[in-house]
DNA sequence: GTGAGGATGCACT
DNA sequence: GTGCATCCTCACG
């Protein structure tokens, strides 16, 4: 089943740890790449010195600040994209950050996209499963509620995961309160973990 | 296996 | 001009 507005529009703290084991479908020609997510992170509001939008509305934010359901893509490194899902009511800022994904199919053409064959590293970052997935700029505020090129679905069969938080990763220069919030969320012992 | 450093471009001040 | 929600390579030994 494909994931409806209403599921993105919860506390964002409860959409990132419910993303986990579902499915991440990316339609790329006539194939469909699918991957099973298993790490998120929660980015909440203007306090949080962590959160893009922490600086305001601007061209780049105003996204997170739109209606949930929708990517946020951005672009950084001067080279990496980045995966987000608005979350919440439209005016209030907040998305969930996709960062690790575990492929379920078509392996070669992941391998393909990221131009290395170790399957273990082929999705384990948030850059990663963009190369991966060939998801980039043309995706930023693509509503992935149509079900169209970009979407995501619940697992055919119910899985048991065990979930764990921690610390958000490469965020050193947010306030300490930011830095040290549980807002990471994992499956546990995934092998596919982002490092 | 671990850590340092470079790549690289765009949004924002 | 500054700095970034990262990744890869190359040194270690």
């Amino acid at each position: 089943m494909i994931l409806k507005r209403e599921f993105y529009q919860q506390p964002t703290l409860e959409v990132a740890r419910s993303l986990l084991g579902k499915k991440l479908v990316r339609q790329h020609d006539q194939q469909k790449l699918m991957g099973l997510i298993v790490e998120t992170e929660a980015y909440i509001g203007e306090n949080d010195t962590a959160c893009h939008a922490s600086k305001g509305k601007t061209q780049r934010t105003e996204i997170m600040f739109g209606r949930a359901g929708h990517a946020y893509v951005y672009f950084i490194y001067g080279m990496h994209y980045m995966l987000n899902i608005v979350t919440e009511s439209e005016g209030k800022p907040a998305a969930v950050l996709i960062r690790a994904i575990q492929p379920i199919n078509h392996i070669d053409i992941l391998k393909l996209h990221r131009n290395i064959d170790n399957e273990k590293l082929l999705t384990n970052g948030p850059a990663k499963l963009c190369q991966a997935y060939n998801i980039n700029k043309a995706f930023n505020d693509w509503d992935l509620c149509l079900g169209k090129e970009l979407w995501i679905e619940t697992m055919d069969e119910s899985n048991n995961y065990q979930i764990q938080s921690s610390p958000r990763i490469g965020i050193d220069y947010a306030e300490e309160k930011d830095r040290n919030a549980h807002w990471r969320f994992t499956l546990k012992d995934n092998p596919f973990l982002s490092k």
